[in-house]
RNA sequence: AGGCCCGUAGCUCAGUGGUAGAGCACUACCUUGACACGGUAGGGGUCGUCGGUUCGAUACCGACCGGGCCUACCA
């Protein structure tokens, strides 16, 4: 790349500028490449399940080029030998179908006017000219594809894996020819596996019932149809053996009306249900699967009336020739002629259609080509039963087995000519020889006269060798050595039984191996209503128009971030504008990384990029920037290697959403909002060492962050760690991002990431506080003061006094050491956190009124978070059986909101009184006694808040000393308060403004006070809390 | 008919046997020397309904109601 020496950043991100570049370089660098001859590292490997050679790049494509590329850069910068293998597939109806319609648009011709032959030049000649186009869409999207082995299912290599499948399973008896029923698409004019029929919702059709005359005229029997025109086709009445009704008449014969036929009633316990309809049934063996079984059963004559074309036959004697939809109108007509119809029934009924055309199928006898799949199911319900594959999300596993285990034969056969001609030859006599090259002579009598079988096999025949055909099969190739099995196969649960159990039948057999060990399914892509995306529904987003937009990371991040497990993908371009405006943001970030480092060389001196983030390892260890490094530079520090460990966790469980989360959360919540702006005090400063600890602090968390990031947003984050590689002179760094180390797992520093806390808590209190308060963020707070902290948390507070100042603009906050809370005076807001207190005086501009508000509200809902907590304590059961850390956490949680409520109180008595004293402003009292002030008390909250202010003052004298004497003062105080507090407050409130509660809402009212005041300190208690949590979850994962 | 999934803030969705979360949207304020694709603060939830298990259920079990998907089949 010519950016090497390139330090500086536009103010914005523009995809168009970054993204063309930088796959060329990968490419051309190789870095694609799977090693087939490097045993030495573990390899990885992934085949892409290969698009449609016709197809273009629609959203699901996307979805798994971006989950796929997720893993492979992941596992590629983890140390992987990893491999992912680009292909097409010819897609044999889908293809021959765009092409013929091609043909009948520019030359009005069938592709029975030109000939196999020549039909066959046409669509190869398709191929060359569009084949390539999905490829190049993948590289737009960034995907990491080794395009040296890109293969196609027609290729030679490819064909020669084919025929020897189907020979070697012929010659194990596993592949054979018969004639049965089959689907058979009369519009298409081929067979279609079982699969291919989609039965759509039940449309509303009509069950017809019409009368069989007996042979001997002795009566009739009625029986009730879908589908009249078959009748041409009966062989047989049915009826249930049991049905006292019909007992006299079975084996007995009626006639049919049309043709004069004669055929028996017969009993069938299977397929009549003496309920429905008449109870009795007509059968047509040749087009009718339940028919089909019955005719076996009892010897029927297969009567075909219905032809390939979908027309009916010479053998529908009166209506041969006709449509079989015009033939069904004919049939009833003429029934009706001879009075002969028994009446109509509106009848819901599901229909088969063709998957490709939407055409009514036909059940059809004909001769095809099947796969005996039961001994091949077998194995793969083992693999899967014993681990050795594995699905994800798990669920999966259900669908699969259910299937495998109630798998019917394959039927593999097409009449196309696109696609893997059957190796079978014929000779005059119908002899059959299927062998892997065309044979000279008939392999049973000698003739030389043989003709090839014209049909072809199902696309996912070839599909099903995907995994090993790819890489060289049938030979031993040391590809296959060395990526066989695949580590992931990840795709659509659409295609689970079409592709992915067949892999496993055919890799197993085969390779003697499963083709995956882990099988992820993604959700369906869809639009933002829900609804699949198609082009007739015109919701159908092109990627490529996304990509254009937002730009490629933009999409993939939103994919990945979307796809949680067990749950289709709903996506909105809000979603994309906001991933867009987060790579924006990355940038940002590394632009004021770059205005401010100058002079800044990291390593010094240069050493490898470790792929740890451990601030103890990489490439700050030995940095003697080190030595000035404050908590806020522990802190973030912590942050980021907590961020590794879980970003990765998340990857290795599969859980794209989590791991993008949890890298945009820490990008933008803690390194941009946090730590750029606590940097900008040693940046700006000019105390040498503390710039430098925050340059090297910032740049290791944002070398991290890219590393982390660059599976998600590839060209971004190239583009960045390119630029910042330079600015920083880090030789050692590898030039591409792509061959960097992916940030490696490691313990994280808790006591930094705690102790910060407090300091968190205090700007956010501040902040709180000017937000409730109206003080505009430009008015600089003069009176604050900082309290009630331990040892630690004060010496913390210290050291990042200029950076609390900065973020909350304070000038000169007071800390009081050693528990010591803040002086109570009028005129100020107070704001009381885990382990810190804060008085913000806010001179005459206070409003006591509002103060009072917000701290009844604050009570409130400390009052009702607290009372859920004691009820639950007051529970003997709770307290006997509870583990004893639960019970000792709410006791500790308890004694926490006691006394932050006894502060909040104290100062609320104080502001109290300054209201009844003369200065008050008596506009407010209204207000105030909406917040549940008793009115009837006048004169002690003013005692209260004399008695508290006056000892403030005291306490005030002595803070800026840290000192026992100052804790004692402080402590005599607190309890001085309290007890005066106890008087102002005669009770506690009981809510009871609001109206009468349902005995339901009871319950939730303490939890939705305690959420509004969690959520007031949320940032101090994600900082706080997330290392508990984090570490129970992993203790249970463990389990 | 059977199976699976889903029902949590206005929307799209995470998540958890012990203090309900994110993004977007919304409201107010702010162009502060990376970013208005920005910042700060705020409002908003009987976690579908009813039972059960449990000291404790949004989470586990059952039933039901709603939505979706899959498989089989209904003459």
């Amino acid at each position: 790349m010519n950016d090497q020496d390139r330090t500086e950043l536009a103010k914005g991100y523009e995809h168009k500028d970054v993204e063309a570049r930088w796959y060329r370089f990968w490419k051309a660098r190789g870095y694609f490449h799977g090693d087939e001859h490097d045993r030495a590292r573990p390899a990885f490997s992934i085949v892409l399940p290969p698009p449609n050679v016709t197809g273009s790049l629609h959203l699901g494509h996307a979805l798994t080029a971006t989950l796929q590329d997720v893993l492979i850069r992941w596992k590629k910068m983890s140390g992987f030998n990893t491999l992912w293998l680009p292909g097409t597939d010819h897609a044999g109806i889908a293809t021959q179908m765009i092409v013929e319609k091609e043909l009948k648009k520019t030359e009005k011709a069938s592709r029975h006017d030109l000939g196999r032959e020549e039909f066959l030049r046409r669509v190869w000649a398709w191929k060359e000219r569009y084949g390539s186009r999905i490829g190049e869409q993948h590289q737009a999207l960034g995907a990491a594809l080794d395009w040296d082995r890109e293969r196609f299912t027609m290729d030679e290599g490819l064909s020669r894996a084919v025929r020897e499948v189907f020979v070697r399973l012929h010659e194990e008896g596993l592949v054979y020819r018969e004639k049965k029923l089959i689907n058979w698409c009369p519009d298409c004019h081929t067979a279609l596996s079982d699969l291919e029929v989609e039965q759509k919702d039940a449309e509303q059709g009509e069950l017809w019932s019409f009368a069989y005359p007996l042979a001997d005229g002795s009566g009739e029997i009625v029986v009730a149809t879908t589908r009249p025109e078959t009748m041409l086709g009966d062989t047989a009445v049915a009826v249930h053996p049991d049905d006292g009704r019909y007992r006299a008449i079975v084996g007995r014969n009626v006639r049919h009306p049309l043709t004069g036929r004669e055929f028996p009633v017969v009993a069938d316990a299977i397929l009549v249900d003496p309920e429905f309809g008449t109870g009795a049934v007509k059968v047509t063996p040749a087009h009718d699967f339940n028919d089909f079984e019955v005719g076996k059963r009892h010897g029927l004559e297969q009567l075909a009336v219905i032809g390939p074309d979908g027309r009916m036959t010479a053998a529908a004697g009166p209506v041969a020739g006709l449509d079989r939809f015009e033939a069904r109108r004919r049939v009833k007509a003429l029934l009706a002629e001879q009075g002969l119809d028994r009446g109509t029934k509106p009848h819901l009924l599901a229909i088969g259609r063709c998957q490709r055309s939407g055409t009514i199928l036909e059940p059809l006898l004909s001769d095809q080509w099947y796969v005996r799949i039961e001994p091949l199911a077998r194995p793969a319900i083992e693999a899967v039963e014993q681990g050795r594959t594995r699905f994800i999300p798990e669920q999966w596993t259900n669908t699969y087995m259910a299937w495998m285990r109630n798998i019917h034969d394959w039927c593999i056969s097409r009449q196309l000519w696109w696609g893997h001609q059957i190796p079978a030859w014929y000779c005059a006599d119908g002899h059959v020889t299927v062998a892997r090259e065309a044979p000279a002579a008939c392999g049973t009598c000698g003739s030389t006269a043989l003709r090839q079988d014209e049909d072809v096999l199902d696309t996912w025949f070839s599909s099903a060798l995907w995994p090993f055909s790819t890489m060289g099969w049938p030979d031993d190739t040391p590809t296959l050595r060395t990526f066989y099995p695949t580590s992931v196969m990840e795709t659509g649960h659409d295609i689970i039984f079409f592709w992915v159990a067949r892999m496993m039948m055919m890799g197993i057999h085969f390779m003697g191996e499963v083709p995956f060990r882990i099988v992820y399914l993604h959700p369906m892509v869809r639009d933002e209503k829900g609804q699949k995306m198609s082009k007739t529904k015109g919701n159908v987003i092109d990627p490529l128009v996304i990509t254009e937009q937002y730009g490629a990371d933009a999409l993939r991040f939103t994919l990945a971030a979307l796809t949680a497990q067990g749950r289709d993908i709903k996506l909105a371009k809000e979603r994309i504008e906001g991933y867009r405006a987060f790579a924006n943001k990355l940038w940002n970030a590394s632009r004021f990384a770059l205005m401010n480092l100058d002079g800044f060389e990291s390593p010094h001196p240069p050493a490898p990029l470790s792929g740890s983030a451990g601030p103890e390892r990489g490439e700050i260890r030995g940095d003697p920037a080190a030595e000035g490094r404050t908590a806020a530079d522990r802190w973030i520090l912590a942050r980021t290697q907590r961020a590794v460990n879980e970003t990765v966790a998340a990857l290795e469980a599969f859980r794209f959403n989590e791991a993008a989360a949890t890298v945009y959360h820490f990008v933008w919540h803690e390194l941009c909002d946090w730590y750029i702006e606590l940097a900008k005090e040693a940046l700006y400063g000019d105390d040498a060492g503390r710039r430098r600890a925050a340059q090297g602090t910032l740049v290791h968390a944002l070398a991290t962050a890219l590393r982390l990031l660059h599976p998600f947003m590839p060209f971004v984050t190239e583009e960045l760690w390119s630029v910042l590689r330079a600015k920083v002179k880090a030789d050692a760094w590898p030039d591409a991002i792509l061959a960097a180390p992916y940030p490696a797992v490691g313990p994280v520093d808790e006591g930094a990431e705690r102790g910060f806390g407090p300091v968190i808590g205090i700007v956010d209190a501040i902040r709180n506080i000017r937000g409730e308060m109206n003080v505009p963020f430009k008015v600089v707070l003069e009176d604050v003061e900082i309290g009630s902290l331990d040892r630690e948390a004060a010496g913390t507070v210290r050291e990042e006094l200029a950076r609390i100042h900065r973020l909350a603009n304070v000038r000169d906050a007071v800390v009081h050491a050693d528990g010591a809370p803040p002086a109570r005076r009028p005129a100020s807001a107070v704001a009381v956190g885990a382990g810190f207190e804060v008085r913000v005086g806010l001179a005459g501009a206070v409003d006591v009124a509002a103060e009072l508000a917000r701290i009844a509200k604050e009570v409130e809902k400390l009052e009702a978070d607290l009372g859920s907590i004691e009820r639950k304590l007051a529970n003997p059961n709770f307290v006997q059986k509870a583990p004893p850390e639960v019970v000792e956490k709410d006791r500790a949680r308890a004694d926490e909101l006691r006394e932050k409520r006894g502060k909040l109180e104290a100062h609320r008595a104080m502001l109290s009184g300054t209201l009844d004293s003369p200065g008050a402003r008596p506009g407010r009292r209204e207000s105030m006694e909406n917040e549940n002030q008793n009115p009837s008390q006048p004169a002690q909250p003013s005692q209260a808040s004399q008695a508290a202010s006056g000892a403030m003052e005291t306490v005030e004298k002595v803070v800026t000393t840290v000192s026992e004497v100052g804790k004692a003062i402080g402590t005599a105080v607190a309890s001085g308060v309290e007890a005066a507090v106890e008087k102002v407050m005669p009770k506690r409130k009981k809510v009871a403004r609001k109206p009468a509660r349902k005995a339901k809402a009871r319950k939730a009212a303490p939890r939705r006070a305690a959420k509004k005041k969690a959520g007031k300190k949320k940032a101090a208690k994600k900082t706080a809390r997330r290392p508990a949590r984090r570490a129970k979850r992993g203790a249970k994962k463990r389990r």
